[in-house]
DNA sequence: GTCTATAGATGGATAGAC
DNA sequence: GTCTATCCATCTATAGAC
């Protein structure tokens, strides 16, 4: 009974697992509230209350850690993403219409960051790593772009008129729109519209965007 | 004739002028390539040819020169879009049509970032600075909306009949797209492109932005 | 496995000689 | 004013005690 391989590995398993996901989630929200350069290994450990050796005994590095979470929240938010392109895919009979389209991109980075919805420190996290990601994260985004050659795919389908060249062109502007929705850019417009823009209602920020980047793909 | 005051003061003034260019100038290049923080000061002064303490005795510190190249190259950016409105509201009788007025935001940026153009670093340093720049530098970005109260005022001229609230979002959508115009997003739409896409020919693409953003005003 | 103590490296800033 | 030498703070990573 005190052969260590017949001892019930729960209790110490659970514990270690229970420690790993605290240091990644800590990590997580530092770094999606203040950069991924100005949070430090000791600002983790102290936040999620744990010993400072933790973050390289749980994931080899800092930025194997940064890597990590970047790995798993983009490979979530693309697979809710295609979801949603697939479902809009057999509403319509294989070809859904460009607003369809955009709003399967659209709509899982906008509905994370509603207020108070649990993955929004998520989305402001990815939003980060687009422009202040470590060479090893920025080399994935510009290397993997299988998940928009199905969007880019299904544009060419809704609009087969245009020319492909076109199609790429304004999707790297609805990206862009898409990129933009950082907090600091909503405080930014908040102050110059005098307290007019309120980017709380998710569903109606959505609404607003797809008006403006469908009618962009129609013109 | 020996009196110091009397010495023509020519010589040492240009010599510390020339310093302090070269060091603005190494600065602002290695900022727009790799990055505020991955940049040291001792990596400044030597691709400036200076010694170290240079940026301390010319700019009191590494933050302050930061700090000025913003101010200086900002400025810059806003007088030229300021005056392109100036002078489309001189052709339009007081009114000129959302296509200008967005011309006039878009057109300075785009043209700065052509390659071979001697801003091409400057217009990098920009975009870099809303993402990565110091707290006073997104303070400064976050309240210093005067340039853009013009625009907002110059498209409610133009869509009388558009709530102010839609004017205000649209323009969000429109700052989106500029500030996406980073090479890193220009080597990921090469990709996925399969070189379809050239950002070469600035004024093909701000033709195209036009196109896209005029569309999703008139909407 | 957890934790402390510390190594090892880097970078911003500055004193002081010239 | 320029430049070297150095201080001092900070950070990541790890060795070693328990």
């Amino acid at each position: 009974m005190t052969d260590p391989l017949l001892q019930d590995p729960h209790d110490s398993d659970e514990a270690q697992a229970a420690t790993k996901a605290a240091v990644f989630n800590a990590a997580e929200r530092l770094f999606a509230l203040h950069g991924f350069q100005n949070v430090s290994v000791r600002d983790i450990t102290a936040e999620a209350g744990v010993n400072l050796a933790s973050v390289n005994y749980h994931f080899g590095s800092k930025d194997a850690l940064l890597f990590e979470i970047f790995r798993r929240r983009t490979s979530e938010l693309n697979r809710e993403r295609a979801r949603m392109l697939h479902e809009a895919t057999a509403r319509h009979a294989g070809s859904p219409p460009v607003r369809d389209i955009l709003e399967a991109y659209f709509g899982p980075p906008l509905r994370w960051g509603t207020p108070d919805h649990d993955r929004r420190v998520s989305a402001q996290f990815i939003i980060r790593a687009r422009s202040e990601g470590t060479a090893e994260m920025r080399e994935v985004l510009r290397n993997d772009v299988s998940h928009l050659e199905r969007f880019a795919a299904a544009l060419m389908s809704a609009r087969p008129d245009l020319p492909k060249e076109d199609v790429y062109w304004r999707l790297h502007f609805v990206l862009g729109m898409v990129h933009n929705n950082r907090f600091a850019e909503f405080d930014r417009l908040h102050h110059l519209s005098g307290g007019l823009t309120r980017e709380g209602d998710t569903e109606a920020l959505l609404a607003r965007m797809l008006d403006f980047a469908e009618a962009g793909f129609m013109a």
